[in-house]
DNA sequence: CTTGACCTTCCAGTAACTGGAGGCTTTATA
DNA sequence: TATAAAGCCTCCAGTTACTGGAAGGTCAAG
């Protein structure tokens, strides 16, 4: 699959597919007219980024997930090891977004109409030590 | 509280806190020899900042979201609008992560040390498209 | 009264793209 | 078959959001 197509598929620029060679992530194959071509694998791994990225893992967060993915030689425990830091990662990451979601869930449903002056979920939204 | 209490205090470097006065997020005030004072109201800022940054929103996204924060006074259907938008694109990255944590979760369940040649679940990693 | 931990500004560098110029290839239309 | 549009290529410059370092002022402890 050329480079356009597969950009459309993984949701990212084109541009971004390119930088993503350059820097060694996602290396496909070229064709006798020079242009990449892309495989299913590599489309797998360009969608994982795309979702990885947005979540706001780094380039190097997202090598040690695509490890995981390719790699799937290595040791067990060493895989294992690597999969549970990232997981942890997760579960913070969640955590802390379903209680940005709480906090603005609040606030619309609080948020109703009349400028009154004190309004008790502000103090919240800044997170769990919210006393202003 | 000085820069470096506060910066402890947000979770964030010192020389992103100049940045974000830089670029007009969290303007402290500053003592007469000069260092700059922050607010509990510009600590709950940071925090906010800390948090959203790290979930991938942009600087443009905190604006918006500080603007909520900061503004209450603007009409009520106004901050309603935003707040949803906000709030949607909130529910978005939470199922998105939660797609995520869910994959990698059965990765780790399913990584036993045999080194198998086929992995069913490394097809799902990718997302829900995911057909090998 | 000096040592060390702060703070200041300014400027240069990095990460991860992003846009544009200049040019080749492929495809759709006349 | 000609040609125009669309898509690809490389290279290089610009942007965003920091990050590090130099050069120097400030403040609390010994």
């Amino acid at each position: 699959m050329n480079i356009g197509d597969a950009a459309k598929t993984a949701g990212l620029p084109v541009k971004t597919l390119r930088y993503y060679e350059e820097i060694g992530l996602v290396h496909p194959d070229r064709l006798a007219n020079g242009y990449r071509d892309y495989s299913e694998n590599q489309l797998h791994k360009l969608r994982f980024l795309q979702r990885a990225r947005s979540l706001g893992f780094s380039i190097q967060d997202c090598r040690s997930l695509l490890s995981l993915y390719e790699d799937r030689n290595r040791a067990s425990s060493e895989v294992k090891a690597l999969a549970k830091v990232q997981l942890a990662e997760l579960d913070r990451k969640l955590a802390e977004l379903e209680d940005m979601r709480r906090s603005l869930a609040d606030l619309i449903r609080s948020c109703h109409g009349d400028a009154r002056p004190d309004c008790p979920i502000l103090d919240d939204l800044a997170g769990q030590g919210g006393k202003n």
